[in-house]
DNA sequence: GTAGCACCTATAGCGGTGTTATATGAATTG
DNA sequence: CAATTCATATAACACCGCTATAGGTGCTAC
């Protein structure tokens, strides 16, 4: 009854979940139809993914590599803080353009169940950000700023699926990126909390800080607490060589 | 069989499922479970709540008055930038304090499905903006800070919640905050790391000094006293004390 | 050829799920 | 006291994820 020279059944599956999970509007998609669809009978699904969530960890898994795989297929411009700009625009794109995939992906968050994939888009943007520390453009440590900017990325990214795609606003992403990105970085060196070498400045951060203890007091530290903490500060901003 | 004086079977029905999903760790709760444990039968919950996810939107309800109302009781400090650090801080410690119910109402986005009340959270900052705004705090429109603000605050927290709780770095949180809040309002009309209002630079003096010590540890400091030193740091970056 | 042997798939069914048609009890009202 | 209305219970339906068991299928070995 079957025809010859078909993809076979796990491809079928795998396609045919993927299918149903990119119609089904983020409504819940059962075994039964995933196998009729892909003219399957149960057993066969869990010979090959032995679960239902093994299933979906697949589709998950094939659309994240394709994510990644542009990730990485990005032009890079030469201008590491640029090169973030195009990173951002394409998380948010993809969001966009595989909403369910994207929600299974980064929205269904439980802890300890969460797709180790992840962790690698955060390990992939940090390494565009150790780039842009290597170039002097960092403020903070690669691995801050990246979790920073994932968050920030997937919540606008969340927002904008959430929302009737009529009604998308896309200045919501181009805004929120460059909060979030120059927080992080700087497109010129001139800033000044940033030495010749890239490595944000101890020193020039703890005199910042010491300046602008002069004017207010935080209630967080009591008295003598302060007036140690003012001490070490000074000791530090007092450094010769970095 | 029943007590009486005992609450009615729709609170208990409440309580119950209230209860099963904080603890339950994001796994399914039944119907079943759920009508067991308020010591009633099926058609109960539907006589009250007429679906499942009828009782879980009263439960969302229950919990995002709660946290409205805890927003709203947070005292004005008059400073309208400061104000929003401050719903900002409740709305990631909510979060942290009720993971379960935060990913039902903020992490569970199906589009068209999505609670309205995310919708008056939304409202509700945008209130707070329209302050900010009046004080000529604002570099945007109140609505489209409310939007990136929100959707950053969304973000970090799902963040937050989805990593281990003794891992957490709260940090995150404040950096992001102080990136997105400062890409919308100023705090004050000049250099923002020389304001004549006080804490808010100071906070961001200490985060960017705090950024600074995790690449490079100074030799001025014994280990002992740049330990206390970092922790005093974190203090005044989080600004939760009193 | 055919015996053995993995591999893959189907039949049929289990326990659990959300939900409801129907019926019963309790309270309120005439 | 009769009638009506509300709240709860009994029992069942259709569906769900999943699996014990068995039967094909193609391969290698003799």
């Amino acid at each position: 009854m079957k025809k010859v020279g078909e993809p076979t059944p796990k491809t079928r599956l795998l396609r045919a979940a993927a299918a149903l999970l990119a119609e089904s509007n983020g409504e819940a998609v059962s075994t039964r139809q995933i196998t009729q669809a892909a003219h399957v009978t149960a057993p066969t699904l869990y010979h090959h993914f032995g679960d239902k969530e093994g299933l979906f960890d697949a589709v998950v898994a094939e659309g994240f590599s394709e994510y990644l795989d542009a990730e990485r297929n990005l032009p890079t411009s030469g201008q590491p803080v640029e090169d973030l700009r195009m990173h951002w625009d394409n998380h948010v794109q993809f969001g966009l353009d595989h909403p369910h995939l994207y929600l299974v992906m980064f929205g269904n968050i439980r802890p300890e169940r969460r797709p180790s994939m992840v962790a690698s888009a955060e390990a992939f943007l940090e390494e565009v950000l150790a780039r842009a520390a290597a170039a002097a453009r960092l403020v903070v440590t690669p691995h801050e700023a990246a979790r920073s900017i994932l968050a920030a990325n997937i919540g606008v990214t969340l927002m904008l699926i959430a929302e009737p795609a009529a009604k998308r606003n896309l200045e919501l992403s181009a805004m929120t990126r460059e909060a979030v990105i120059s927080a992080v970085a700087t497109d010129s060196e001139a800033d000044p909390t940033t030495d010749t070498e890239g490595t944000p400045s101890v020193v020039v951060a703890a005199i910042a800080l010491n300046a602008a203890l002069q004017s207010s007091h935080p209630d967080q530290l009591s008295g003598s607490e302060l007036k140690l903490f003012l001490e070490w500060l000074q000791r530090i901003s007092s450094r010769s060589g970095s």
